[in-house]
DNA sequence: CAGATTTGACCCAA
DNA sequence: TTGGGTCAAATCTG
């Protein structure tokens, strides 16, 4: 374990020790609500969860699925909603990209794992854009939910492969469903979660890591811990995850070499194996790597060890 | 043929 | 002025 996940499992057992203390205080006063403690209950386990996790990923070498945090900055808790921000600025479009918060998630596609893991998240996804972005090797593709136009869904995200790992994914993701189908897809706490403003969930998620079940994500057994299992973080995979062609070279040129090479063309392959949204086929992705908001100032070279 | 993807051009915040 | 994000026509696919 290196001392970025030292310091995580350090950090996430204080707040389950802090946790239990306030608990303790809750329980020995007469007119503390039970709702309360609960809470506090639940953000302890919560609190086990993730430590456990950090502890498995840090002793496996691969395979494990943890969702570890990288918050970019701390969550603000002056209550305004950031969702809102950012809807507002997809609602004009392009015209307005000031400071859109985003999550982000890395996800490690496992070639040997072939179609074992669950990948899709329930939601269709339209590319409409790829752009190679300064200083990266690969490109990036934009999609927006297909249901953009019919019911004003205004979600969206970002796919790029990691630039010193191939086989990892960079996803950030903004703006949050509005179509049907997130209602059908997700779960009630998701649904109040979504409802929320971003705030209140980063506190609720970053802290504690609450995990909501949903029905579509059936983690693996004994890779997984139900906890683990975020509907807000685990519902967001497409199978249509990226495409191969590089904006504004020739597809005849040299197509995508990150996508041919090693585990891209398994990759593309599974990728277009599964290319519909309703189609809940497993894939061969490993979920190594989640956060809620994107840290520009992490990088893999920043943390050598992280993935190994 | 309808829907999805590709990709060059465009917009605009920094 | 630059570069990230989006548009939209062309093209592809089932």
């Amino acid at each position: 374990m290196g001392d970025w996940g030292l310091k995580n499992l350090i950090a996430e057992l204080r707040l389950g020790r802090d946790l239990a203390r306030q608990l303790q205080i809750h329980l020995n006063v007469p007119y503390s609500s039970r709702e309360t403690c609960e809470m506090l209950l639940q953000r302890i386990l919560n609190s086990y969860e993730k430590s456990l996790s950090i502890v498995n990923f840090s002793s496996s070498g691969s395979g494990t699925s943890v969702p570890i945090p990288m918050t970019e900055s701390p969550p603000s808790l002056t209550g305004s909603s950031r969702n809102e921000d950012f809807d507002h600025d997809l609602r004009d479009g392009h015209k307005k990209r000031k400071s859109i918060p985003r999550r982000m998630q890395l996800v490690r596609v496992d070639p040997g794992m072939g179609v074992g893991g669950s990948l899709d998240d329930g939601f269709s996804w339209r590319k409409y854009g790829q752009k190679y972005i300064l200083g990266t090797k690969h490109p990036r593709g934009y999609y927006r939910c297909t249901h953009r136009n019919v019911q004003g869904c205004l979600a969206t995200k970002q796919v790029q492969k990691s630039d010193n790992d191939p086989t990892i994914l960079e996803i950030r993701y903004r703006g949050s469903h509005t179509c049907n189908e997130a209602t059908h897809v997700l779960s009630p706490s998701y649904q109040q979660e979504q409802s929320q403003d971003l705030d209140s969930f980063i506190e609720q998620s970053i802290p504690s890591f609450h995990f909501p079940l949903t029905s579509i994500v059936k983690p693996e057994p004994h890779r997984f811990s139900p906890s683990m299992a975020d509907n807000s973080f685990m519902s967001n995979f497409s199978p249509s995850l990226m495409s191969p062609s590089r904006s504004g070279v020739p597809r005849s040129s040299e197509g995508d070499e990150s996508f041919s090479q090693n585990s891209g063309s398994e990759l593309n392959n599974i990728i277009s194996a599964a290319t519909s949204a309703t189609n809940y086929s497993t894939i061969g992705f490993d979920f190594r790597f989640m956060n809620d908001e994107f840290d520009p100032n992490f990088t893999f070279n920043n943390n050598p060890g992280f993935f190994s």
